[in-house]
RNA sequence: UGGGGUAUAGCCAAGUUGGUAAGGCAGCGGGUUUUGAUCCCGUCAUUCCCAGGUUCGAGUCCUGGUACCCCAGCCA
């Protein structure tokens, strides 16, 4: 991502410079990402992987990518894979190989037996609802398991038990031994182990006790020599017990390094979903074509909807990172890929609903290659033919019979410019039974090809620049047009469920539609601005005779 | 209800020994323009959740409130 510009400054940046300046971490900086593989990575993520990355980068550091598969019922290859190709797409660029934490389980094992022979660790054979029930709540102290002052020869025979398969889901479960009356809900002797007699999508059928995310993330960040541990604010309560394990364990396990943990706030857009299961939901009932689909908020509904990794990059460096709860205006994600695609995105043009438009002094089967620049405002970008007939097509919205000043398009009697062409002028409409209008014929002036009309006649400015494609040589393609997916600023918090508030005009198809030649031959995922429309990319829905085009977002308008 | 957090413009967000409110998005006004785009110029918080207090001076310090978020999975 060579586009990013100065790196903003934001308070973890701020503890990293701290840091190094008092010497911590032999002056490193290694971060991690670290997905559960149980889902599609989305622009929520992407908030995360940008820091990540991005840090490891902007303090020559680096970052891991570690899959969190610690729950092996809800996770899958499919859901790795994916994640390691978005990841790749986006840019992130890891350490070394990819991690799994479950490569760890052995020593992760090593953790909890030193812990049980120190005292810190038990095994309770309470059952969930019991242990439930003496957790206690907010104002009532919890009580302690009747199996919390077991013996360490006990705690191990019954923890060898467990892990040779011998006792069943949820007959016992390893506890750390903290204090069941802790204001922290967390500390009240939080589990560490638990039985899931479940085949493993990486460690097979290796294990049957799975250690929890609480003693797994620290001591996988531990293992890898992790400085700065970067997660989201619904764990700042399980700092105390990640510090726990990691102080609890020392004299007691050798660690590369003494990770800290940050939160900083997840990322939250209007009108979007940024829910795994919600979004799961989706795809399964079928309201998306897939977790792809291009109006999904998920990474690669975002690369199919023609997003650009910069644009990604860009759209996280302008939200920024700090601690409040925020909703950031999706406004701004769509800002962020304009402000690319305005610069890299070469033009074209397609009519999106064709009106056809017979010039009727044209010369008899004459063909004239026009040339146009392929960026009027980057010059080496070069430029591209567009070939000119006695047909063309223009939009049905660029055409009205009577229209007052501010409609800067063709109007009957009156004169527009076709880009890069020539002016023409509506002298006639031609009507179906139903009065729909099917045909304007016109004349143009062969005078008129880079210059302005000279004998003006006193008639005014020129109204406009309109789009146009060559009938006889223009493409057929099908366009698909996207609207916000849901109708409600907060999807997530509607009562009657989020199905409710899909918005039905999300997708339209447009099956008639005409492009220039030269998009005929477009690669898949190339991107486009279509003048006077707005940025497009192919899709991979696309054949060789028939290109697919899907809108990424348009151009502003303001009329 | 116990604990942990957060409050600066319509939306993000800087502001770090108290010195007189960055920037972006959105909006508005104007200019350029063979894209109603881009680009350019201008405009957009007498005020920082509220109320007191300290001070020559407070978004920054003190006191007391209010609102919202997170935690009672053998999920992460």
């Amino acid at each position: 991502m060579s586009e990013r510009s100065e790196t903003p400054t934001h308070f973890i940046r701020q503890i990293i410079d701290r840091d190094l300046a008092e010497g911590k971490h032999d002056g490193k900086v290694v971060t991690r990402f670290p997905p559960e593989p149980n889902g599609y990575l989305h622009i929520g993520h992407a908030k995360s992987i940008c820091l990540n990355f991005g840090l490891a980068e902007q303090y020559a550091g680096a970052c891991n990518l570690r899959f969190d598969d610690t729950n092996p019922e809800k996770e899958s290859d499919e859901y790795v894979n994916s994640i390691r190709t978005d990841v790749e797409w986006l840019g992130g660029r890891w350490q070394g190989d990819v991690r799994f934490a479950s490569d760890y389980f052995e020593t992760i094992h090593d953790c909890a037996l030193a812990l049980i022979r120190a005292g810190h660790a038990y095994v309770d054979t309470q059952s969930p609802e019991q242990m439930a029930a003496n957790r206690g709540n907010f104002t009532t102290p919890g009580t302690d398991s009747p199996h919390r002052d077991r013996s360490v020869e006990e705690n191990l025979a019954l923890f060898a038990d467990m892990r040779a398969g011998k006792l069943d889901e949820g007959q016992a479960v390893l506890r750390a031994r903290i204090d069941m009356a802790s204001p922290n809900m967390n500390l009240r002797d939080p589990v560490l182990y638990r039985i899931r007699k479940a085949r493993h999508h990486h460690t097979g059928d290796t294990w049957c006790i799975y250690p929890m995310y609480d003693f797994t993330h620290p001591i996988s960040d531990a293992i890898e020599g992790i400085t700065h541990s970067l997660c989201t604010l619904e764990f700042e309560a399980h700092r105390p017990l990640y510090d726990w394990v990691l102080d609890t364990l020392t004299g007691l396990v050798d660690f590369p390094s003494r990770p800290r943990q940050y939160e900083f706030a997840r990322l939250n857009l209007n009108y979007t979903l940024t829910s795994k299961r919600k979004l799961k939901q989706l795809v399964d009932e079928g309201h998306v074509s897939g977790w792809d689909d291009p109006r999904m908020p998920t990474i690669s509904g975002l690369r199919r909807r023609g997003y650009t990794p910069a644009s990604i990059w860009r759209f996280c460096d302008m939200v920024g990172v700090a601690r409040a709860d925020s909703v950031v205006d999706v406004a701004m994600l769509e800002a962020a890929i304009r402000d690319d695609l305005n610069q890299h995105a070469p033009r074209a043009m397609c009519v999106l609903r064709p009106l056809k438009l017979v010039i009727e002094n044209w010369p008899a089967g004459q063909v004239e290659q026009l040339e146009a620049p392929q960026h009027p405002q980057n010059e080496a970008m070069g430029t591209r033919q567009i070939p000119m007939s006695g047909e063309v097509f223009i939009d049905r919205e660029d055409f009205l019979e009577e229209a007052n000043k501010k409609f800067k398009r063709l109007v009957l009697g009156d004169r527009v410019r076709l880009r890069y062409g020539y002016v023409v002028r509506a002298t006639d409409v031609i009507k179906d039974a139903q009065g729909e209008i099917v045909e304007v014929r016109c004349t143009y002036d062969p005078d008129t090809l880079g210059k302005n009309p000279e004998n003006d006649e006193g008639q005014g400015k020129l109204r406009g620049v309109i789009h146009w494609v060559s009938a006889t040589h223009g493409v057929p393609c099908e366009v698909r047009l996207y609207d916000r997916l849901f109708t409600s600023p907060s999807p997530e918090r509607e009562e009657a469920g989020v199905t409710a508030c899909l918005n039905p005009a999300s997708l339209t198809v447009l099956e008639g539609a005409v492009a220039e030649p030269a998009l005929g031959v477009a690669a898949v995922e190339s991107r486009f601005q279509f003048e006077r429309e707005g940025y497009f990319c192919v899709d991979r829905d696309s054949r060789p005779d028939r290109p697919v085009f899907n809108l990424t977002v348009g151009l502003r308008e303001s009329f």
